[in-house]
DNA sequence: CCCTCCTTGTGAAAAGTTTCATATACAAAG
DNA sequence: CTTTGTATATGAAACTTTTCACAAGGAGGG
């Protein structure tokens, strides 16, 4: 006959000891030594592990938080993923995951999903205005949909402008800035408002092209890049990408011009995404401190105190050169 | 005053019916229509959720898979990830995701997590024996590490072969084998096995190097190639890489020496990895249906009955060309 | 019109914890 | 030797659900 889980109740009896002392043993409540050494020596014997569904359900406090991803299949997202649930393990809680596409119906479901769970909080990268309690703990990575929601995002203004000062520290003199990404106003365009910015204060020229996610297919860039050449060259010497996929989906479509990086037109990306051999960047970049905007999430959203947690903690990008730029 | 989260007794209070009944209205047991609706009204009005954790305690079913990956930052493991929780949420699964960095304690650490987290079982790529419970349903992914465990994989030995067969169909004489990763004898060693299989079989010389994760630096490989050039040229003219980030290495490390795919030497790798934009593959490759095996384990795991579920299922491969093979 | 049978809603018990009011034991003080 | 006080173990209640034995009420047959 297959036994059922050991409960503290066998504990309890194998001990010789009442319920709430077991209890208090395994909650780190200081208990008698001779009592507590009973206690750990009957519970390793019958191999006792607590239950956290009973515990969850009588605290209401569950150690397990869900994370709210469009997906795990883009190295951003991987990254975000892994370093969340590593930052989450070391606080011994567990990590819920759900992946939504960026589709808002599924966004909403999973948000309702985690009412029933009972998780501890939310972190979420989310792209649509959720109902979401008002006392469930809700952190959000690059964006916030609401003004109560604190929001965890890496200086995509900041980012911007520096992108602006290495090309032109870099000699480039006629710049351009492309952008794709969701259509709601968000975090990819501070970092053309910042770039652009830049080119303003320092009178350089500026060409732009904002997308959308369904509206960026290959030809509007390729339309683009023929616009702007004269003579076989491209007038356009700096490009600064509002992500690294697209600068280089841009390096593509420049070589079939016959256009290379760096040599033709020098090109910033943003995000800071490895190959994932490990080592190499994808392009120079704006890199985006993961690690810590991970490591963020999970502090402000475990705060003890959560009654003066910041509406926005914008954390700082460094330059990283990756062969489109010429050092 | 926050109101805490309505319970079932709320919504029998509020329906004015028994606490059974609206119980039997969530889990789709029968019940007369106008009870029904008062029950449904009731709950909508109050926002009623069901409460998992009370559920789970009572039903010792917690709709809950474990899910134990080395990681989520590469993008095998993360394409995994991501198929592995949208199959799960079509079947009204939650995924706990767990990362181990191959390290044995941190398995062995997350299997004791799911017990006390009461997961309906785990789908581990795990690479260290462990210590799991008997009746929790187990399904690994690409090695099992006790005989009634299940184990999906794809067919690597098969996947061998077709790459030496791939190799020499495109005109390749000298072939070689170059294998990394885990030094417990795994997946990658059948690839091996089959690649050599069909080398002996056509008599075809194979030179075979294998490195675990520990000593396989450059310079290992470096010192490979350098003994098989004669007079500036490659003897080998055709490569299998264990994994497709081995033949991306191989690459960097051939450009060193001036040799390039596939002019100079053709080269295959193993899992069919795309560029993160989506389509690109990184080399010519053996394409492991990451869709189909996640689809499978979480068919095995969840299977009505368990009594007769095959040992291994082993999927099948394909190959595709990635600019590494002179098609 | 009454009795029986069947259907269907009812509410108490149980699941494994935590918590808190109570009981016990022991030491110190009178 | 008794009393008071303190420290600490005890066990019943509560958390929210599911389940099951039971009650209630309606239908149909005699």
């Amino acid at each position: 006959m297959k036994n059922a889980a050991p409960t503290m109740k066998d504990v309890a009896q194998e001990a010789g000891v009442a319920l709430g002392t077991v209890s208090k043993v395994f909650n780190g409540i200081p208990v008698g030594e001779s009592y507590k050494a009973k206690v750990e020596e009957a519970a390793r014997k019958l191999g006792y592990q607590v239950n956290q569904y009973a515990r969850g359900l009588k605290t209401n406090k569950t150690n397990t938080v869900a994370v709210i991803l469009p997906g795990v299949n883009h190295p951003f997202f991987a990254a975000l993923a892994q370093y969340i649930c590593e930052a989450l393990a070391r606080r011994d809680y567990r990590m819920l995951l759900y992946v939504t596409a960026s589709n808002p119906e599924i966004e909403q479901n999973c948000v309702n999903m985690v009412r029933q769970n009972k998780a501890d909080g939310i972190i979420g990268l989310t792209y649509n205005p959720l109902a979401v309690d008002e006392d469930l703990p809700f952190v959000g990575i690059d964006r916030s949909f609401r003004p109560d929601i604190p929001c965890v995002a890496a200086d995509n203004y900041g980012g911007g402008r520096l992108a602006a000062e290495k090309l032109l520290e870099l000699g480039c003199r006629r710049l351009a800035f492309l952008r794709t990404g969701s259509s709601s106003p968000g975090e990819t365009d501070k970092r053309g408002d910042g770039f652009e910015a830049v080119c303003r204060a320092r009178q350089v020229p500026c060409a732009v092209l904002r997308r959308n996610d369904g509206e960026d297919g290959d030809e509007v860039f390729r339309e683009f890049f023929r616009a702007h050449m004269a003579g076989g060259r491209l007038e356009i010497d700096g490009i600064f990408c509002s992500t690294d996929l697209l600068a280089w989906r841009m390096q593509n479509i420049l070589a079939e011009l016959g256009l290379r990086a760096p040599e033709d037109v020098q090109i910033i990306g943003f995000d800071g995404i490895r190959r994932f051999g490990g080592e190499t960047l994808y392009c120079s970049t704006i890199v985006q401190p993961i690690a810590k905007m991970a490591e963020t999430c999970v502090d402000l959203l475990l705060a003890k105190d959560r009654s003066n947690i910041p509406a926005l903690v914008c954390l700082p990008v460094s330059y990283a050169a990756g062969g489109t730029t010429r050092e």
